[in-house]
DNA sequence: CCAATATATCCGTAATTCCGAATATACGAA
DNA sequence: TTCGTATATTCGGAATTACGGATATATTGG
């Protein structure tokens, strides 16, 4: 089950500024739960765990359960140049999106 | 002039197979001109022409004119990061795409 | 089983993006 | 000026994507 992303994928994922922040949060925190997601970023619970379904389609993330927690974080098995290309984008997309690193405070 | 380029402005222009196709073919050769991204691409003019049209927008790419041919290049003052991310594409993009490099056929 | 919490999915609608034929524009040559 | 080539723009319709309230599901504790 070697992982089918494609560079157009990868990029269709990153190119919205919810689902950019979502995945610029698990890269700083290694793994962060949907409530903190929910908290951090200014937008309605659908919304945000309809983008997670989303990343989580195109293989980019990963999600374990512990108890009522979804606990997300990027797919340990993603290639090389995916996770290049993210840490490359997190620096300038953290100073555009205003991202504040939150505390985890649930979990 | 600097360049006003947020990270998810570059992952939607990337985000597309025909544009992707096109900043690849300009990460290859330094400058290409419409006909041979036309040759090389099977789509209809207008629909290459567009998409050149937004990654000028974009300020991606920048195009010079030499009599009736319009060349194009990559921008020379995009961001280290915008280069790294597109040079870290690079490669998994041409296989995905089957980008096969053309040879400079007019110019 | 019931209630509460966390998260996911549905679904109708709004917004955005994409397409490509037709048309317009720019330039060089005659 | 007129023609031919190269490229750009327009525009109406199709396709895709995004939104978020309402609702469903999952899990824990009582």
């Amino acid at each position: 089950m070697a992982i089918t992303l494609s560079a157009t994928k990868l990029c269709k994922c990153l190119g919205d500024d919810l689902r950019l922040s979502l995945v610029c949060l698990m890269d700083v925190q290694r793994e962060i739960c949907v409530c903190d997601l929910v908290d951090a970023l200014d937008a309605p619970q659908s919304t945000i765990s309809r983008h997670l379904a989303q990343l989580r389609q195109c293989e980019l993330v990963v999600a374990r359960r512990q108890g009522t927690w979804m606990h997300y974080r990027l797919n340990p098995e993603l290639p090389e140049w995916a996770l290049t290309v993210i840490e490359t984008l997190a620096t300038p997309a953290r100073a555009q999106l205003g991202l504040r690193t939150p505390a985890p405070v649930c979990c």
